[in-house]
DNA sequence: CTTTTTTATGGAACCCGTTCCATATGCTTT
DNA sequence: AAAGCATATGGAACGGGTTCCATAAAAAAG
């Protein structure tokens, strides 16, 4: 592979000159400029990234953490993050931390070895403290992590206020909720805690369950649907999160209860999936889009030196009206 | 930040000794050891992955193009394809090529910048030219790319044929059938080619339509919905991708015609999407966590050196059968 | 016609590791 | 005692770029 000095003989000019023009610093004559690029042209040159980043301490990729990319919510925000930080000449790389438990770790020490520039985590892992001790630049979506790592969080409360709103103006009398696990420190919890306080204040009984963490397979789902409504529980709303909400759904199909006459439900970050079931669900929409942009753009002031200091940027959630509710 | 130089110093030792015990190679005593683990630990010492990977030459990151990673089946896809890249010791660097036009060859050239050690594509892009030009580890996920280029790809023709048979064991007798693009070069045209056969073979009528190529926005499908069943058509099986499947399933639900005794369905795909909608369909079942294996193996063979001519791995699909067909 | 400024260029030093070669000591072997 | 080998170490050269400094010619200013 040819390298620039390579160039440069064949182009009779010093490694600098070709430096220079590539980069477009300094002076360079016009016909020295057309001998190079002849000289480019014919060794088929491309510049080794690898020796840039060497010198500039930078490579231009920032690590996206999540616990499972094909959960739709999180390959959207992938998708979405992936689109915005090529905006700004980033790459992104991938890391998946459900497969393994060490994963997160590794992938957090890859900041140390200079091999990315930033990271955003999405995933709710144990280890605050690995998180605390790192001076690099880190972005968290919907976790607390320390004072000094920015958060990318919904008002997760208005949206407990919101689904509340809905399944008791529809009609609902008994709820059953499913609430997320709580060994972690998220700015989730809110809704949960909304959510039950408005129930209480209408003084409607709720029933709730609370989900294990980190679980997203089929098969969890499934297990916890089996187990919750084994017993002939009598509730006349839901509120859960998109996938369970969605097989809640399909259980009460499949015991001919009526949606939504006999069973409200709303779901939690209306991803696609709860508008390609049918009837569509009436959904608390967490803004993907816009949390992949603040999240970019957060990591982004911190690569040029900006310090955050119990940074919270909350962006609302919207209610989205399907038929699974009456209101 | 500490360099193995300032680790030598503090350790007394050169710089040639720290970094062979770094690394595991050749002799370095054990009380010399000592030392500088002490000088490591002091200094916080990580070592600067960059500076390594110019000299191997090396990055160790892979990356890996989908048109666009939300989409169920490339999001399953780039899922187990980290999962399986981890395992051997590649990172994943994450590209979407549905936002711009020229994202797809801009990845492309990071084969030439060093910037990754590799490339699988599940892009069906329109430039196969700029593919061929390219001597590096290149793997295509479902496409052809030239007879460099190993292809990994499911037995698209017995998926059209097993779908054929469902439809018609199910007793249909006017099909609606939704074909993929035909622009591109790609071994999924099969099962379109068999399945019509197979209808031919059976005297059955069939109504085609080719989708759009590369559009995965809930505006299409919608879009297509209300063109294909504005004009009352008459038929009583549907053979098409999953998302367009499900949608053409709610339209029948809306229409109040009953799924599967009015009208079957098979899904082509058989993402997690026709599993959580109700009734379960019933779908020809890519393999995604092979196709992903098998394509992280082949580039590990390109990147270690092997070359393969006109190479085609061909995974097997399944009928999981749902509650859209009777059979 | 000097002096200053602008334009232009080459090459050493640097970024931070790895590897190889030269050198040296201690321990066997003949 | 000499030769041979395993053990141990330092440091120069290298990977492929970028930047800065020294130098010089050309152009502008006085």
């Amino acid at each position: 592979m040819a390298g620039i000095k390579d160039v440069a003989k064949k182009a009779g000019v010093g490694v600098g000159t070709v430096s220079r023009m590539l980069n477009d610093s300094g002076y360079v004559a016009d016909d020295t400029r057309k001998k190079i690029e002849i000289a480019m042209r014919e060794l088929n040159y491309t510049p080794n990234e690898l020796a840039r980043n060497l010198y500039h301490k930078r490579t231009g990729i920032i690590a996206v953490l999540v616990p499972n990319a094909s959960h739709p919510f999180f390959s959207e925000f992938v998708n979405y993050a992936e689109a915005e930080l090529y905006k700004i000449g980033y790459k992104m790389m991938l890391c998946n931390t459900e497969k393994a438990n060490n994963a997160e770790l590794e992938y957090l020490d890859m900041l140390n070895r200079h091999i990315v520039d930033g990271v955003i985590t999405g995933v709710h892992s144990l280890n605050v403290e690995e998180y605390k001790k790192i001076q690099k630049p880190i972005v968290a979506l919907d976790r607390y992590l320390g004072d000094r790592i920015p958060v990318v969080a919904v008002n997760h409360k208005k949206g407990g206020h919101l689904a509340a709103e809905a399944l008791i103006n529809s009609g609902c009398k008994k709820i059953l909720h499913f609430i997320g696990t709580t060994v972690v420190g998220s700015p989730y919890h809110e809704r949960h805690i909304e959510f039950e306080n408005v129930m209480r204040e209408n003084h409607i009984k709720t029933l709730s369950y609370e989900l294990e963490w980190n679980r997203f397979d089929t098969e969890y789902y499934q297990r916890v649907i089996k187990e919750v409504f084994s017993k002939d529980i009598d509730v006349d709303g839901i509120f859960a999160v998109d996938r369970m909400a969605i097989e809640c759904m399909n259980e009460m199909i499949r015991k001919h209860r009526k949606v939504p006459e006999d069973v409200k439900l709303v779901a939690y970050d209306g991803t696609f999936i709860t508008e390609i079931v049918e009837p569509k669900m009436t959904a608390i929409v967490q803004p993907i889009e816009e949390l992949a942009k603040e999240s970019v753009k957060l990591l982004f002031d911190l690569i040029n030196g900006k310090e955050y200091k119990d940074k919270q940027v909350t962006l609302e959630v919207t209610l989205r009206k399907g038929n699974t509710t009456i209101i």
